[in-house]
DNA sequence: GTCTATATTAGGATAGAC
DNA sequence: GTCTATCCTAATATAGAC
């Protein structure tokens, strides 16, 4: 027998069917179905699906909030740049009903955009400490209106490319592959580095395919 | 008073709620509210909201597709180039709900799916001819697989731009200002242009700020 | 073509017993 | 904590009069 809390199960099993079936479309009654529980039950541990949802937001928050905190003036190396994607990806992999239908989602709990729009800053943030850390190295040519166009053009890429690439096998919506959307970012960036650090993106970039 | 058909009223007004409020938050009462019919009148024209939405697409289908006939084997100018673009934006702007919510969407009218991966494939091969040609003409240097990325960035971009932008404006759903959807798509392109041809993209990608 | 009235259903949520 | 039964509401859709 699961040693697994039942309020527990119910915010894991709701993640795994909002992000398979998109929120929209999944019921209070086939997430306590599929836990073998009563409608009922699930209404014991929370009091209405928005709850659901918000304390999975909370979690998504919080994760990408720890994962976005890149300091401002380290040196950043490529290698620990892509890991930083890789770790990115899965993480909006992993809550990936939020962007699905975000525009959806968001007007329908509106709590969550603020703290949506925070995180997208903060992803933006991130993205352009990183760039400069590449600048200040010599890595990185690039002006600051482009670079810019760059952090928006990665921001926009992080949140939607999973979405984008289901698109493409709507068919299977269980698996997500991450390597394809960090291959991709790395592509945006790969033109304005140096040409030495561009072979070495070029390499690393290839692993993710 | 008015000359236009209630069918096409109705069609008209669907396509500015939907676009709004989001697909699914717009009821077949709030259009007849809106239009100032009765619900029934509503049924009366369309024997569901499905086929008001299937209409819209087909409408939006048509006008992708006309657009999306790039021909082959012609040289394309930067400024023709520029020009499509933003013919793409107003189009993608103009039926814009479908890209808000478009998992959501397409998963709850099906026959959809298929006809918008369609559209889809024709975006991304319009944007390979404009590079082939691009390419032809020695106005851009680009290698096979760099090209694939790019022509697949431009096809995302130009799907989730408006959604992605709209997420920084959330109070006003109203407008979209293609310009900058535009901006961005030159952004993209520009490190892959041959030198002079990179200062006359500069220039224009400028007009669109 | 348009209306009013109503049927149907489904989803979210509560009450009260166990 | 969990269940069953039930309520409430909102949304889609239909029937039948005008």
């Amino acid at each position: 027998m699961s040693k697994v809390k039942t309020r527990d199960r119910i915010l894991i099993t709701s993640l795994a069917l909002f992000n398979s079936q998109g929120e929209p479309n999944v019921t209070t009654l086939l997430i306590s179905d599929e836990l073998d529980i009563s409608p009922g039950n699930l209404y014991y541990h929370f009091k209405s699906k928005g709850d659901i949802v918000e304390e999975l937001f909370t979690a998504f928050e919080t994760e990408m909030l720890d994962l976005l905190a890149v300091p401002e003036d380290v040196d950043i190396t490529l290698d620990q740049q892509s890991f930083f994607l890789h770790l990115l990806f899965e993480a909006v992999a992993r809550y990936r009903f939020l962007y699905q239908d975000l525009v959806n989602v968001l007007s329908r709990y509106e709590r969550l955009q603020a703290r949506f729009r925070r995180v997208l800053k903060k992803k933006t943030a991130a993205f352009r400490s990183i760039c400069e850390s590449f600048r200040r190295q010599n890595m990185m040519g690039i002006e600051p209106t482009e670079m810019h166009s760059l952090c928006e053009q990665l921001t926009l890429t992080a949140c939607y490319w999973s979405a984008f690439d289901t698109l493409s096998h709507l068919d299977d919506r269980e698996s997500v592959d991450p390597g394809r959307g960090v291959y991709q970012m790395m592509q945006l960036m790969l033109p304005y580095f140096a040409p030495e650090q561009q072979e070495r993106a070029k390499l690393i970039s290839q692993d993710y395919l």
